[in-house]
DNA sequence: ATTACTAGTGTACGAGTAG
DNA sequence: TCTACTCGTACACTAGTAA
């Protein structure tokens, strides 16, 4: 059930395969013997690697009528990710900074309440050089392109603000990227782990109150390019 | 020697490994133990793997003093690109132009040559819809980036002219991208089969005199949309 | 038509060790 | 030290075939 353990070569060309049969984002019927054919290998071959794959937790598997449907789970999608972020990292070096654009909203407020509390006000502030206005710009990102790049962020190491208990509940540890935001203010990506990400939104916070300093109500565009080392 | 069979997946990911390790460019020290450490595998296994790849010709290894250097070859690099090429089309998508900027300069007029062959004339007309200008765009890329992005279209498919020959010598077949010059007029990207490339160069081709059209001279800058769909 | 069992086989691995 | 040989084993493959 659990995917712990890094997955292999093997399991990884699986499922970039299985990704390039369509299983990436819902389910697809996806044949043993199509598999195998793509993979070079025999149709008993690629079924066997299904069923690893799907004790791995990397797929899911689902009999219908007479064939399967496929579709990677999210550790499988997450899986394929980490190993393009890796590759894209080695070839095209890491240096370049990420250029997001998006739209403002007015979000559920959970960043601006992890940001309000005292416990990571310190470690704030030793981290990134200031201490966040309590609260979160929040931009909707719209093009698929830039959902990817957000969720590289995800799998990046970023700045890590750690964890605390205040007494009553333990606050888990949180993940910073240095930003520029509209192309002058600095600030930095909120990235916090959640259990269900939603990787079209993008939480930029800053020392100011981004939404006064730079005028923008709900609905406009802002620009915010994340910065490495 | 050749290249001409798909590495297996774990030929991949130990070539990607050894770029990792800085073996893409020129030669590192990599010694097999340490190879092994970060696949995972004994270092005998990791010394099998590095013969193995050197029989398949996508490295070179030379023994010095008491431990190898290890080097990508051309054809083991173009592995790995063509990998991350097809993992970046599966992720992020194919629909996306590709955006290049370079500065004008004045190439060798091979590309130049090879246009005004009347031998390509009736392919290029069928296939791109125009018979090309008797000369070429060249710009030269300087952001790393670009060039990675330039050496991309070696291995994408792209629009095939096919070659011919005129009783004297053979012409070899050209590839070409639709392309968008300065965001207005229509063109197409050169790419040219060579022993040796040049991916820092682009070489863009329109039905018209692009230098005249576009008043640009040396040193002049040009952004290029290379289209797909 | 499918999937996936069983049996047999090739091969990639780790251990030991020589150069 | 290093690389890389031989050997024995474990496993992933193909073929055949049942459901």
């Amino acid at each position: 059930m659990s995917a712990k353990t890094r997955p292999t070569a093997q399991q990884l060309s699986t499922l970039v395969k299985l990704m390039e049969l369509g299983a990436g984002g819902s389910d697809a019927r996806v044949s043993s013997s199509t598999l195998g054919e793509v993979l070079g290998l025999s149709q008993q071959a690629a079924s066997k690697r299904l069923i690893e794959l799907e004790r791995a937790g990397l797929v899911r598997r689902t009999h219908s009528g007479r064939g399967l449907t496929v579709a990677l789970t999210p550790p499988g999608r997450r899986a394929v990710l980490v190993h393009y972020g890796e590759l894209k990292q080695i070839i095209e070096g890491r240096s370049r900074p990420m250029l997001f654009a998006g739209k403002v909203f007015t979000g559920l407020r959970e960043g601006a309440y992890y940001v309000s509390l005292k416990g990571y006000a310190a470690h704030f502030r030793s981290s990134l050089g200031f201490v966040p206005f309590p609260g979160t710009l929040n931009l909707r990102l719209a093009a698929p392109s830039q959902v990817v790049q957000r969720a590289q962020l995800n799998l990046l190491r970023g700045i890590e603000v750690p964890g605390f208990e205040d007494g009553r509940r333990t606050y888990g540890p949180v993940k910073c990227f240095r930003a520029e935001v509209a192309g002058k203010l600095p600030g930095a990506i909120l990235v916090i782990e959640r259990t269900h990400y939603d990787d079209s939104v993008l939480e930029v916070i800053a020392p100011v109150n981004l939404r006064e300093a730079l005028g923008l109500k709900d609905g406009d565009g802002c620009q915010v390019s994340v910065l490495f080392d």
